[in-house]
DNA sequence: AAGCTGACTATGG
DNA sequence: GCCATAGCCAGCT
């Protein structure tokens, strides 16, 4: 397990319920801006990590879940967030801005 | 071993 | 405001 990988997790773990962050802003706080696809990576393999990941609370800068279909069921990531009190309006989430959760700026840099 | 792919983002036309 | 391009870098074929 990379060093990468561990921090991806670590804050990923940290997302309070109801609030989402994005690939971007994950990768930005680690150091690794630009590579937020790494991120996305990381997130693949969260299944691997020996502790629950909310994979879920993350997504695209636009707020859209674009990594709903690497969930076993496509409609889980809409469940789990809906049940957080996040609206979405299919893939998109509704109060993103809202909803929003920066690590940059939650855990400081 | 070399090339392709991808849960992304920023930028320019 | 939407489409094309270009960096990003680990894993898979």
């Amino acid at each position: 397990m990379s060093d990468f990988f561990k921090k991806v997790y670590e804050v990923a773990k940290q997302i309070p319920p109801g609030r989402v962050t994005s690939y971007g802003a994950i990768a930005k706080h680690l150091g690794t801006t630009g590579s937020a696809r790494m991120v996305g990576w990381a997130m693949n393999a969260c299944s691997s990590h020996y502790e629950f990941v909310p994979a879920h609370r993350v997504v695209n800068r636009n707020g859209l879940l674009t990594g709903k279909h690497h969930f076993d069921n496509p409609n889980a990531m809409n469940e789990l967030l809906e049940n957080e009190g996040i609206k979405l309006d299919g893939d998109q989430i509704v109060n993103f801005k809202e909803c929003f959760w920066d690590p940059g700026k939650e855990l400081g840099y």
